[in-house]
DNA sequence: GTGAAAGCGCTAACAC
DNA sequence: GTGTTAGCGCTTTCAC
């Protein structure tokens, strides 16, 4: 039983049922103080009453507008992950909210991570008239290659040396820097690294945690630096061969929280406990890091925070100002997983 | 160092620097037979180097085509909850996959729970093509109207009597009922219900619940039904209530494993062991169910196939065929919050 | 094979 | 105050 094919109502029908043109129903309904209180009022009723609201992509044709802003999630063709870890998730919605109350629609598309150029599509099909990217992965030259082109757009990442595009991010060096202060502080003999430096953002976390020891004039063997993807498989079986090595640790930092609560399951059902043999620092400070058990000590992106920021700095962008990036103040959470 | 205006170049443009009217731009890009080959690969060239993409809007605005899908995630204006609970940001993501492989966009946006009606206004202002309702709430007479009006749309949620529109959601009351089953063949004497019933899924687990204490031939006092929302300081307040209560219970089955979670960290804080002196069973099985610890027992919600249901069914009835829902299998996850 | 012209649904000069 | 008209960027009949 749904033969029923709705059609939608549009400006004339309304012009029609009123019996006035539809220029007076188009000024009708924009509010104009040209038209009579009256007209503008029973034209109103009539809206409502058919149900009609305004074809936005016709009065965006019309008035070169548009308020749209795709937020694009790059994936890894390769491992063909789907769009599923907690921290981007939540970036996404707190994105959502913050797009969502500046009265901006918000397009989410996924795009392969080796074509990040295709981004850029957004803005010149004219669907979007700004663009959130989420992840710069390795595209730093693509990306700047974009900003030159003027394209309006604001990338979620770390801040590289000669980068002509905005970026938000928070400050990835300091974060490392704090953790693994924090884990030596902790007593910490030997504290490893797992992430995959060649991200941009990983990488900055990695320095951090190198000028910890520097500065704790703490030696950092070659063999503590665990370049591991963010793929559990691949963090299970890093942990494996760490155990079978038989170098003594007895502290991590990780480079996400997922991968750091990845580790605490491993090393546990290997027969470590946490925090009693191995302390560990996860980063992001993802909603369940504080319920996990043991709870894990972080480092805090502050996503409401990341939301906002990004918008802000499209919008400024939009408005032909100058491009500008910004570094959101890292905080090192301290729970039970790093001995508290 | 950003004076730089891009400007979209379109295809009078394109044509201009062709040699030839827009008309054969049009078709060779359209890849018309009807344009010579030589023509047709020149113009391609042209719109590559010219960095030139149709303008979609325009597009569709003459073809009266549109590949737009809007989900729609609404909020409860009086708690002002930001978008974040991992489940639904899961299905977003799983909404993203399947409609980016079937070549859809994806529009995101949130609306107050009050006003589900809003959510038509996507297909009416032709924003959008087909609607995706993430929750129906306490709207099904709502959604029965746009249902009957004929709108494109489908819902994730409960199926209910009466329903007119398309629903995909799991078999909440199956659900309950193996949750609640499991808990009592671990030898649980009363097991309570966490949630809120009034909302039409959390009310078929609840169901579920009873139908397992009949099918046992155990009774259900009024008390062991816990009317609680999903914020957390009401779940930890109701957790406390129960305490202070002094009525002995043993087991809890939670409408959501968020809510499991919450309630397992504030036992623990009053003192209670899980499982030792507490069983848990959950709902949803997100990600982190497996790794919190206990890993958490869960009845799973299969997310990947929900969003794909959802869109497979919405797009059938976009091309013209009748309504139908779908009830996704669940399954009971044991594990050792409930003495697995 | 290619171009001229009309029109998708809307807005804004410009008339009256 | 309200209507007429042109045009936003595109596609497609209809001519040639």
């Amino acid at each position: 039983m749904d033969a029923v094919r709705p059609k939608r109502v549009q400006m004339a029908d309304l012009a029609r049922a009123a019996g006035v043109s539809t220029s007076t129903v188009s000024r009708a309904l924009a509010g104009s103080p040209l038209i009579n209180a009256e007209t503008r009022e029973r034209i109103h009723a009539l809206a409502r009453e058919l149900n009609y609201s305004i074809n936005v992509g016709a009065q965006n044709l019309r008035l070169k507008q548009n308020r749209t802003i795709a937020v694009i999630v790059p994936y890894d063709a390769q491992t063909r992950q789907h769009l599923s870890d907690p921290f981007f998730l939540s970036l996404i919605g707190s994105l959502a909210d913050a797009l969502t109350e500046r009265g901006h629609d918000m397009l989410l598309t996924r795009v392969d991570a080796q074509r990040l150029d295709l981004a850029s599509q957004a803005w010149h099909t004219g669907r979007a008239a700004g663009i959130v990217l989420v992840g710069q992965w390795h595209h730093h030259d693509q990306l700047n290659a974009m900003a030159d082109a003027g394209l309006p757009f604001v990338v979620w990442g770390a801040r590289l040396a000669g980068q002509q595009y905005a970026t938000v991010g928070s400050d990835n060096a300091e974060g490392g820097r704090l953790a693994t202060a924090h884990l030596l502080a902790q007593g910490a003999r030997r504290v490893l690294f797992f992430g995959d430096p060649a991200l941009p953002e990983i990488g900055q976390r990695c320095q951090g945690w190198r000028a910890a020891h520097r500065a704790a004039r703490r030696p950092v063997d070659a063999a503590a630096l665990r370049p591991v993807p963010f793929v559990t498989e691949a963090i299970e079986r890093e942990v494996e061969r760490l155990l079978h090595e038989r170098d003594p640790f007895d502290a991590i930092f990780a480079a996400s929280d997922l991968m750091a609560m990845t580790i605490v399951g491993t090393l546990r059902r290997l027969g470590r406990r946490v925090p009693e043999d191995v302390h560990i620092v996860g980063y992001d400070d993802i909603t369940l890091s504080a319920h996990f058990v043991p709870p894990l000590s972080t480092v805090r992106q502050p996503i409401e925070a990341a939301g906002e920021a990004l918008v802000e700095l499209l919008l400024e962008q939009m408005a032909g100002e100058p491009r500008r990036s910004t570094l959101l103040a890292t905080e090192l959470i301290v729970r039970q997983s790093s001995g508290g």
